[in-house]
DNA sequence: GCTTTCACATACAGCGCCGTATCCGGATAC
DNA sequence: GTATCCGGATACGGCGCTGTATGTGAAAGC
């Protein structure tokens, strides 16, 4: 065992309750968030029921954290480390191959996965909704400075609001990667670049 | 009773079997389809479990009669009539005025729920993967051969491939009616026109 | 070092649903 | 009018999962 055979109550139970998550990451990509029981994530985890229910209330509320835990903040990261980078904001046909690269990635593409169980959730449940609102506000605003910058930079005038460029920005990933996601072959991730250039870096 | 009390055998299967189908949408939409028992979708349209199966094999192969009768073929009657049409093609953004009128109508609005429910299947299940294929083929080829025709009739040369065009015509569409599914404050309807006039007539 | 605590395992009771096997009554065939 | 057919109802066996109640051994408190 690698591992150290000693450890303390709050270690072993913050290691249990990681393992919970990644083997439901892995299930609920695998069967989906319905399909995949309370048993079988708890099995993949090596654990039974008892850990499960002593670390979570329920299925959905482990769904959450996993999102808000690993979905989210790796998504915000990537566009904030773009922010902050002192360096210039790079044009439109550049970021869609950063955008490219996410869907081409297989962490990305399971975390796309997950996303889409999100939304179809956020449609009924009020807590779904609220985490896809607020995960989306936040990403809207992010673009719209950083589109808004860009514009500032070049000393021109936005021809719609920046949060709306953002909204159309965010559209077009979302729209690319949903029929890229159905049909890899119709619309191949090369579009990215061309369809993002021709767009939006004449606007 | 309305209906004639006596039916032949053939009208009053069809009828028990559109009145599921019918029940079905409505569950679909309301629980989703995994949340969706059988037994609640013929407790809706007034039957028992029997009728169910003397008419589908599974619940997937409802679902899949469902969308191919009802939100595809309505989604293409609309692309179709706007196609076969003599009238000029109409610009983008009197096309998106289009679009935002399907997502404000209510019926567009569960239409949207059961695409996103096959969407996520389509991730894992085969006959439900080519469903969505061929839909989304067939989509492409219709908008591309809109815009073909429109860049004709300007004569001029698209700047990038129809098809590709149409990809981004379509990925605009998705994300704004997501984004808008989600939270319908932050992205309202009303930016659909401002969006695509700004992007697509511009080219 | 003895007691207490608590993370996780085990045991239990039960629900909801599935799919099939069988039955029934009215439509069809002749 | 009688025999046949079959769409839908009823009955049955059974599985998978849930959530709780209880047990246990190892860390924590003193």
């Amino acid at each position: 065992m690698a591992a150290p055979t000693r450890m303390s109550r709050a270690e072993s139970q913050a290691r249990t309750r990681q393992a919970l998550l990644d083997a439901a990451g892995q299930v609920f990509v695998e069967r989906g968030l319905h399909r995949s029981s309370v048993e079988a994530i708890v099995e993949r985890a090596g654990f039974t029921r008892g850990a499960f229910y002593s670390n979570f209330s329920s299925k959905e509320e482990l769904f959450a954290e996993l999102l808000q835990a690993s979905v989210y903040s790796a998504y915000r990261q990537m566009a904030e480390r773009q922010l902050d980078g002192d360096e210039p904001a790079p044009s439109a046909r550049q970021s869609a191959e950063t955008l490219a690269k996410i869907q081409a990635n297989p962490d990305g593409r399971w975390m796309f996965r997950l996303w889409l169980e999100l939304l179809l959730e956020a449609g009924r449940d009020e807590k779904m909704r609220a985490l896809a609102v607020e995960f989306w506000r936040s990403n809207r605003e992010l673009v719209a400075e950083i589109v808004a910058r860009r514009y500032a930079a070049a000393d021109r005038k936005p021809p719609l609001k920046p949060k709306t460029l953002a909204s159309a920005l965010i559209a077009m990933d979302i729209g690319l990667a949903i029929q890229h996601y159905v049909d890899p072959d119709a619309v191949p991730l090369d579009v990215y670049p061309d369809v993002f250039g021709e767009l939006f870096d004449t606007l």
